[in-house]
RNA sequence: GGCCCUAUCGUCUAACGGCUAGGACGCACGGUUCUCAUCCGUGCAAUCCGGGUUCGAUUCCCGGUGGGGCUGCCA
């Protein structure tokens, strides 16, 4: 029976589940269940110092409204304190960590001396050569100690990326890590190589600033004789500036994404093509389809820019495809927010007025000012009321004329498809001209410069049992505010 | 500074070593039209530089340069 890929992704809860972390959980996510294999979610909890309260929820919380469930976990590092402790101890028996009793002071002093010296900052293996007897004392006395993983020099450590090839390292660049922290913590570089091996990973997916210490890692897996997962490390996001994307680059946290109306659809669709596309055309693609598709061979080696008007375009397309009723259980939250009591109003008609603005929107939370003009009186600028050249006295004509003969249409009829025809026909029969009546009617019924058509917006308010007097009061009001 | 990764339009990217280097976003223009958006069409726009291998290099090799990452008892 082949072996079974399993892939984790090990956040550590800093705070909110950020967008690099989305893809990074992306990718985990659909190689897993491209090859029917399992997807673990392991909170890397070992700082206690930069843990941040509620960032568990929200890392939990945004996969969860991805769609992107573990198959296994949350496992939490903080409540496997022992394990990493066994085994950190099974490399002291093995000689190749050792206990080291370094004050801060001592390393700051040294890391400094280092720098001045212009030689690269390493650890000076000081404890290593402690004296049987000096190192007895200290072990039994109360001063702060952590294991050190002991690093030969002169070794040449070579292993295989699934993205990248063949990468080389030299021990002799490799400093003497810290494995297990003087608070008994493990450092990430102990907690993740056990885990790994001890939740059998087949694959450790994550970014690309992993590389520099994952020959660390090999030789911990050596010294425990274990199998070296298969490792593939991902281009980084990038911002404008083209550095590892940020907090500093405004928002980068999924949830502020979520919140400014981009649908997690649209966003795992766009972050998934940053740094790995299909090798077709095609761009949209739904989840299924990117497991579908997925392969960490058509992944990128070079950093991707996250670009924001992309996102839009992807986000302005999902939006495009939500039918109605998504699009107004989507939209709910923003219109609320936007103080329009659309609740107390036919669902009908709330549903056409959205889906008048559907292809305008690149995100959600345009929406309560893109419709407002529906739920509230608009005011208007007499200058707007104005279609090119056309005299006032010309414009304020047809207008009352348009009113006179939409008095006489049933609502009924206040159908797109019938209205049109109906008031185009009675345009020409009166000798105006479409543009001197239809631009100062849509204008007087949405108030704004640009809108959708009038024979849209009065479809809408026909469905009201007030509409047609809606539309009536619309066309006096704004030829009062004509002169 | 040291080590590592990396390099195709502004951005995301495609191109068994072989056609005028393709697509998408954005931008510009045009069509549909009462405006805007959608939709459709057109256009602008790229192989970092220098060597080498080869009949032929965006592709392979070397060097340079640019960009990025790491260099913590952070992850």
């Amino acid at each position: 029976m082949p072996q079974e890929i399993r892939t984790r992704f090990a956040p550590s809860p800093t705070g909110l589940l950020h967008i690099g972390g989305l893809r990074t959980a992306l990718y985990a996510f659909l190689f897993a269940r491209n090859q029917g294999g399992k997807f673990i979610l392991r909170i890397e909890d070992t700082d206690q110092k930069r843990s941040v309260p509620g960032a568990l929820e929200n890392i939990i919380q945004t996969l969860a409204d991805f769609s992107l469930n573990a198959d296994e976990g949350p496992y939490h590092q903080s409540e496997r304190l022992e394990i990493y402790k066994k085994y950190a101890q099974e490399l002291i028996d093995k000689k190749v960590a050792y206990y080291c009793f370094c004050t801060h002071t001592r390393l700051e002093e040294l890391h400094e001396q280092q720098i001045a010296a212009k030689v690269p900052p390493k650890y000076d293996k000081h404890c290593l050569l402690l004296s049987q007897e000096d190192r007895e004392t200290l072990l039994k006395s109360d001063q702060a100690r952590v294991i050190r993983l002991n690093i030969k020099s002169g070794e040449q450590i070579v292993f295989t990326d699934e993205v990248h090839g063949e990468i080389k390292f030299s021990s002799d660049e490799i400093d003497d890590q810290v494995l297990l922290k003087s608070d008994g913590f493990p450092t990430y570089h102990l907690a993740s190589v056990v885990d790994d091996h001890l939740m059998n990973i087949t694959h450790i997916i994550r970014g690309d600033e992993w590389i520099p210490s994952t020959p660390k890692h090999i030789l911990l897996y050596q010294a425990f004789g274990w199998n070296i997962p298969k490792l593939a490390h991902l281009p980084l996001l990038l911002s404008k500036t083209r550095k590892k994307l940020s907090k500093r680059d405004g928002d980068v946290s999924v949830k502020e994404f979520v919140e400014q109306g981009y649908l997690p659809d649209a966003l795992l669709n766009f972050v998934a093509f940053l740094g790995w596309n299909p090798k077709t055309e095609h761009e949209i693609f739904s989840l299924a389809e990117l497991v579908k598709q997925f392969s960490l061979d058509k992944i990128n080696k070079a950093g991707a820019v996250f670009d924001l008007d992309k996102l839009d375009w992807f986000n302005g397309m999902y939006i495009r495809n939500l039918n109605a009723k998504d699009l107004l259980e989507k939209c709910s939250p923003y219109l609320k927010k936007a103080g329009i009591n659309f609740e107390t109003l036919s669902q009908e008609f709330v549903e056409k007025v959205l889906l008048l603005e559907q292809s305008r929107l690149k995100k959600l939370s345009e929406i309560g000012e893109r419709v407002g003009y529906f739920f509230r009186e608009p005011v208007y600028d007499p200058k707007l009321l104005i279609w090119k050249n056309t005299p006032k006295e010309t414009i304020l004509k047809n207008l009352n004329s348009l009113a006179q003969f939409l008095l006489t249409v049933p609502t009924e009829n206040f159908k797109v498809t019938e209205l049109e025809p109906l008031v185009k026909k009675f345009i020409e029969d009166s000798k105006m001209k479409n543009g001197e009546v239809l631009w100062p009617l849509r204008v007087a019924l949405s108030g704004l410069e640009a809108s959708p058509g009038p024979f849209e917006i009065m479809e809408a308010f026909g469905v009201l049992k007030n509409g047609k007097e809606i539309i009536l009061k619309r066309i006096t009001k704004a030829t009062e505010n004509l002169f």
